[in-house]
DNA sequence: TCATAATCGTTAGCATTGAAACGATAGTAA
DNA sequence: TTACTATCGTTTCAATGCTAACGATTATGA
């Protein structure tokens, strides 16, 4: 929050300024505007070529490192609902990137698998994307990319993200 | 990203570990998690009462403090298209929390004005949402939230997000 | 065994999201 | 004035995303 802002905000709350914690709003404020714009700026110079989101290339990622996940597990790993799983898997089956495997011990259970041709996507695709990972950082030195990965995790552990 | 998926990576890409910069990987891991799960977190806990999604709710708060602001304004603000403003705009129309406003001087210009029932929608939500800001970084000292701001604020800053 | 509960993925319906195309308006130059 | 260009917001269309409801499958317990 600006400095300027503090004054609005706490007449428009009818609230002391004391009760708000600047810190926190700072923080949430920074964390989220860091985050789209790492989204937005993955889609646009990298995964666009390809026509992936960013949650598309991080289901592709997963099965990449793990041959087959169940569509569950790949829901908690992006953070988001099963029901945006199922919708993207169909979008890559279209795409032949992906295919979808009914577990055999458990009938309810659907693992979802890389094609040769999705493989062949994500050894073009990651090292671009890698690029971009290490531009994004560039700016902070090894010492403090430690620092930010600590309290990151920090946060995410805290809150079971 | 976990030490037992270094082989995996190594071998699925055909390059050698070094030519990864792990850290950087890390990062932006973390980063996009903790703030993935910090949206999902409020829309869940905060913004579902409203039927509000956080890029509606950043725009009324951005409202809220300048009264009148320009769509273009609005979705460089909130890391979105003006498309999706447009669309937004329509939704918070419907449900009478703002309306549009022509510009007089350059007719080209559409300007978004919160509605007295969106200020009394935003004074309700807005210290529950704080709440959820404090909660979410609670587990960081000051010292440290001070820290990771300014890590996230150069990032931002160094890739014009 | 059989009824009940629990779990899983999909579907339906709607809102969000962006690229591209589009109309309307304003600015610029001949 | 009259083109040409630039800018702005909307529309179109497809993909993403969530909640709730659903059907299928498995687990549990009387």
């Amino acid at each position: 929050m600006l400095p300027e802002e503090k004054d609005t905000i706490n007449q428009l709350t009818k609230a002391p300024i004391e009760s708000l914690n600047l810190h926190s709003i700072t923080v949430v404020t920074n964390l989220y505007r860091a985050a789209q714009g790492l989204r937005n700026k993955m889609e646009r110079e990298v995964l666009a070529k390809h026509g992936l989101s960013w949650t598309s290339f991080s289901i592709l990622y997963d099965l990449w490192i793990w041959e087959s996940v169940e569509t569950k597990k790949l829901a908690l790993s992006a953070g988001v609902s099963k029901a945006t799983i199922s919708n993207i898997t169909n979008t890559l089956e279209r795409k032949e990137l992906c295919f979808r495997k009914v577990d055999n011990r458990d009938r309810r259970i659907t693992c979802v698998v890389l094609t040769n041709k999705g493989r062949k996507v994500m050894e073009e695709l990651y090292p671009r994307f890698h690029e971009g990972e290490v531009e994004v950082v560039s700016s902070l030195s090894v010492e403090e990319q430690k620092l930010i990965s600590g309290l990151l995790r920090r946060v995410i552990r805290e809150n079971d993200f």
